[in-house]
DNA sequence: CCAGACGTTGTT
DNA sequence: GTCTGG
DNA sequence: CCAGACGTTGTT
DNA sequence: GTCTGG
């Protein structure tokens, strides 16, 4: 699962390889330590073929909704994404990446009242890319661009805490997910795959 | 045919 | 306990 | 995902 | 928009 994440507020620019051109992004990510669902966020998407930053809101609402509705689409798993009615155009045509520092999971601790926030991040310390998805949709006359961030079977290390996982991308990969020209789906679907446990790294945090 | 759903996680 | 809002 | 609310009538 | 259930 990825309920919760952290966006580090320093800028860096990132490289994505996309049909054979390599592409710099400056981003400008907006600082939040604890970004939940329905929050505005920052991904990154292809815009006439150049990839940009753009901000759209945390839960993907549909192209065919006509408001926003109580659905629970902030994660969108991964194994169905690609048939599901709610999911499917943008597993094909419509991904993104979704840059953060890491990604928070709650343990439940014996005797202690609140769960504990657990932290996850790439062991050497570089920013995570976690598999996104995106749409528009027309509510109340006016466009409405959303997100929703993929998911998987957990590894390892994120196994010990939950049974879902983000799907983390990794830099050679940023592109090709990204690419509109990649529409077939079972090669997209290559993609969703838990990242290896050793480039990641784990520790208990306070919110 | 029309009406209604379209989703995930976690917990039981 | 369960739903809503962030 | 977690945190916080979860209710009504009437009066100011 | 498209599929499912009635």
């Amino acid at each position: 699962m990825c309920g919760r994440y952290a966006v580090a507020g320093h800028v860096p620019s990132i490289s994505l390889l996309l049909d054979g051109v390599e592409h710099r992004v400056e981003l400008d990510l907006p600082e939040s330590g604890n970004l939940a669902p329905t929050m505005q966020g920052a991904v990154i998407v292809l815009e006439e073929g150049v990839p940009v930053q753009q901000t759209m809101r945390w839960g993907l609402v549909p192209h065919f909704a006509r408001e926003i509705g109580k659905y629970s689409t902030f994660n969108a798993r991964g194994e169905t994404a690609a048939t599901s009615p709610a999911y499917r155009r943008s597993f094909a045509q419509r991904r993104c990446l979704v840059p953060c520092a890491g990604f928070y999971e709650w343990a439940k601790v014996e005797d202690a009242k609140k769960k504990v926030p657990h932290f996850f991040s790439l062991a050497d310390g570089s920013m995570m890319m976690m598999a996104g998805l995106w749409d528009r949709a027309r509510i109340d006359g006016q466009d409405l661009l959303s997100y929703t961030i993929v998911t998987t079977t957990p590894n390892d290390l994120v196994g010990q805490f939950h049974h879902r996982m983000a799907v983390i991308l990794q830099q050679e990969d940023w592109g090709a997910w990204l690419d509109p020209d990649l529409n077939d789906v079972s090669v997209v679907q290559e993609f969703v795959k838990p990242l290896a446990p050793e480039l990641m790294q784990e520790r208990v945090v306070t919110l």
